[in-house]
RNA sequence: GGAGAGAUGGCUGAGUGGUCGAAAGCGCUCCCCUGCUAAGGGAGUAUACCUCAAAAGGGUAUCGAGGGUUCGAAUCCCUCUCUCUCCGCCA
């Protein structure tokens, strides 16, 4: 969420950046400035006969010290009603501050000035290309590869769990192992922390990262035991901090996470969910950052290279796109989108998506930062794959495809995969 | 899963109805003294929110969470969560 002054001070920014997001109905912003007011004035209500009805309490402590037991006894009738009176002002100031809250979320993040505006994905601006963009007519989907090497077993995942849920064999598990390890020492040398997370999280956490309430939809849930199952390692790293406050002297911390991430994927069909190109579970590495806020976006920059420097050591074609503000999502200020070329099926795939949030995430989180000076500030997040599995190891199936049939060993995981040259 | 004990500030740990946001010690910060190490003295040291142009100051809330009793709750009652010990089970 942003910051309540900043709203109240700059109302037009937060509407044009709201309608550049594409979201034309900017009410929500009046009616919080409004409910502001309404609960600040009843915050103040309260406090102040809070107060009266303290100073009284202790008016009476006093007195029964001293065994001025009649004088306390007036000063008790004097309290009369100001229980149900406070009892009443609290029942107000709660409603207020809960309407006050879940307007606030309902705000999105205001784009950084150098994101282009835009409705559309058509207007994601190509940053960046690199590599020859295969269309060999022998090249197969990656889909009909692994069929016929038996590398991943689509149908038998149907059978054992559902769609979307496939069984990696042989060289394909063993690729993927030697993908994950490669992703997490690469940004081990590029100054990450290591961590290993839950996969699954409370509801507290899933409120923090801002999947509940509105993108609900998105996890599996674990009713029996009131859990969410991670659709991104994301949730659990940022959450590790919830409610803390970092010295200063300690940004950035930068943490590389791998986990599985499941997510429902609900209403998506046809040639977009075909083989690996979106499953309901896949395996991921996550690139988180807590930094400084002078930083947060040279250290977008340091992030996104990271996860693009993976890809380019790949040697993957692959391209980089500026999202506009049309397509960027609720919570981003900034966001790039690393794509990889996929020559069986003439389209590319997003391997990775690496976000400023600035304070957005922090000041829902709670996650602050003391000033050498010893003042409390909000720090910045970011995340971004680094990177995501199947579209990885998509690209790298037909990237890589010979025309025997084989698959071609790229040269940096050779070590990963006991000097092996080819697979199948 | 069963039985018992517990949850207090950065840490240890007092506090069983009133002047307690909370003793004391440790740690940390600043100052003084001393001056090779060590030791000693003083002051300060939670978070959120409201108020204020800002700072200062003031106010409110928070002693695991939520509710209740009371003029008044860290302290009493209820519910929940978590931790520890023993037993069981297990990788």
């Amino acid at each position: 969420m942003l910051d309540i002054t900043v709203i109240k001070q700059q109302p037009d920014l937060v509407k044009q950046a709201m309608k550049n997001k594409g979201e034309a109905d900017t009410s929500v912003v009046d009616t919080l400035l409004d409910t502001d007011a309404k609960w600040r004035e009843s915050v103040q209500n309260l406090d102040s006969l809070r107060s009266e009805s303290n100073a009284k309490a202790k008016m009476i402590g006093q007195l029964m010290g001293q065994g001025k037991k009649e004088e306390a006894q007036a000063v008790i009738k004097e309290t009369g009603d100001m229980k149900a009176r406070i009892k009443e002002l609290e029942e107000t100031e709660k409603e207020l501050r809960q309407s006050r809250f879940s307007l606030m979320l309902r705000v999105p993040n205001i784009p950084h000035e150098s994101v282009p505006v835009g409705t559309t994905e058509e207007e994601n601006v190509e940053a960046f290309r690199h590599g020859v963009l295969l269309k060999e007519e022998w090249i197969k989907p990656h889909w009909e590869l692994t069929e016929e090497h038996g590398w991943i077993d689509f149908e038998r995942g149907v059978k054992v769990t559902g769609a979307g849920f496939p069984f990696y064999l042989g060289a394909a598990a063993r690729l993927q192992r030697a993908l994950i390890n490669y992703f997490i020492d690469k940004a081990i040398s590029r100054g990450y922390t290591e961590m290993m997370a839950p996969y699954l999280v409370n509801e507290d956490s899933a409120r923090g990262t801002g999947q509940i309430p509105d993108k609900e939809d998105m996890m599996y849930t674990v009713p029996r035991d009131e859990f969410f199952m991670i659709p991104t390692a994301e949730v659990p790293v940022s959450n590790f901090h919830r409610d803390e406050i970092f010295e200063e002297k300690q940004l950035p911390v930068n943490y590389v996470c791998y986990t599985p991430c499941w997510r429902r994927e609900a209403g998506s069909y046809g040639k977009d969910v075909r083989g690996l190109n979106r499953l309901h579970q896949f395996d991921k590495v996550e690139l988180v950052k807590f930094v400084h806020p002078d930083t947060s976006y040279q250290e977008l920059e340091n992030l996104r290279e990271d996860a693009e420097h993976l890809i380019k050591e790949l040697g993957l074609s692959y391209r980089r796109l500026l999202m506009c503000t049309g397509d960027m999502g609720f919570t981003q200020s900034k966001k790039y989108d690393l794509e990889v070329w996929s020559p069986g099926q003439q389209r590319w795939l997003e391997v990775s998506s690496c976000s400023n949030f600035e304070g957005f995430q922090a000041r829902r989180m709670m996650v602050r930062y003391r000033t050498n000076d010893g003042d409390i500030e909000t720090l910045h997040t970011l995340n971004g794959s680094g990177l995501a599995l199947p579209r990885i190891m998509a690209a790298i199936l037909e990237q890589y495809q010979l025309p025997s049939g084989k698959l071609k060993v790229p040269e940096v995981l050779k070590g990963y995969l006991g000097g092996l040259e080819e697979l199948g």
